[in-house]
DNA sequence: GTCTATAATTCGATAGAC
DNA sequence: GTCTATCGAATTATAGAC
């Protein structure tokens, strides 16, 4: 079955971001990757050209966050973290993000420029003191990144066994307090 | 220099859980690791067998929390946080776990063991329902361990830049709340 | 567009001399 | 106790046939 260039290299791509979340970078072979997509390793140099390269086409992603003007001021803890529930479960992109970064410093400072740049309009929704929005926007990107942490990566039993109802409940007036509190 | 066989097994655990720590596990290689102590590599064989033996041998760590039951109820929160930042910043231990439990299953497995196991006492503390301890013991891994991603791993700007006693005066009553709120 | 063959490198591990 | 030499496996990457 010969199929169109795009089909291929969608393939290739899919099977890179399911690798590259599950195993990280270095883990993650072309190898697999290639069997993943069930094409010849060669293609996957052919249209990707090397690794790293791959790598980059598989590891782009978007917070995406919603129109923070449009959320109630005192709806903004419990909407951001169902946001970023949502966010993780449905786009591993966060998840290859995580695992590569810890041990590569380009991808460590790609989260910085996501969470600096794509939270940092929240930092406008706190009208009284200017000089502590970076600190409070960074408080609630250790709380976030915390349970994603805990619950997708490392799968800490009692962390993974809570509802969604629960997380949001118990983190939502977390991030209120540190957002405007 | 001929060194005797503690020192040079002192010389390559040390150097073993430095590059462990900064590379994650794949990374870390044995001819790195025996550089660094200033020996051959083949040493590293001889007195640790293989890489996993080594990695095993260079990554016991323990939270080595304080006697929970002679702390005030309500200084429980600030006093958790403190103690953690003080092991996560003389111990390198639970940075290597953390680099190498994101894509090492047996590592995540042991950081689980060691979350239960040793945060499962606080439980105790907890007096009016039992049966939300483990939901809260998890909550408070969530924010202990995010804190220490942010800030010791990916280092975000605005987290870093925190000093020790604004990370206490936030995370204190986030623990509390989870802990007894 | 797909695959075979293979080069070049890196790494874990072993054997054995000194 | 230390090192040289080397094996064998895995991996990225290239060249080229079909």
């Amino acid at each position: 079955m010969r199929r169109s260039s795009e089909d291929t290299k969608t393939a290739i791509l899919a099977a890179a971001r399911e690798r590259f979340a599950s195993d990280g970078y270095q883990r993650a072979t072309i190898r697999a990757i290639a069997s993943d997509a069930g094409i010849d390793p060669a293609m996957v140099m052919r249209y990707f050209g090397n690794k790293e390269k791959l790598f980059a086409a598989a590891a782009d992603f978007d917070l995406k966050l919603p129109d923070l003007m449009a959320i109630p001021r005192e709806a903004l803890g419990k909407t951001l973290i169902s946001h970023f529930l949502d966010r993780w479960e449905n786009d591993e992109g966060m998840m290859i993000l995580l695992r590569t970064g810890v041990t590569n410093e380009a991808v460590a400072e790609r989260m910085r420029e996501i969470f600096a740049r794509q939270l940092g309009p929240l930092a406008a929704r706190l009208c009284d003191d200017p000089s502590q929005a970076p600190a409070r926007t960074g408080l609630v990107s250790t709380q976030v990144l915390g349970m994603a942490l805990c619950r997708y990566v490392l799968r800490l039993p009692p962390v993974a066994a809570l509802s969604r109802d629960e997380i949001v409940d118990w983190l939502g007036p977390t991030l209120q307090r540190y957002l405007v509190g």
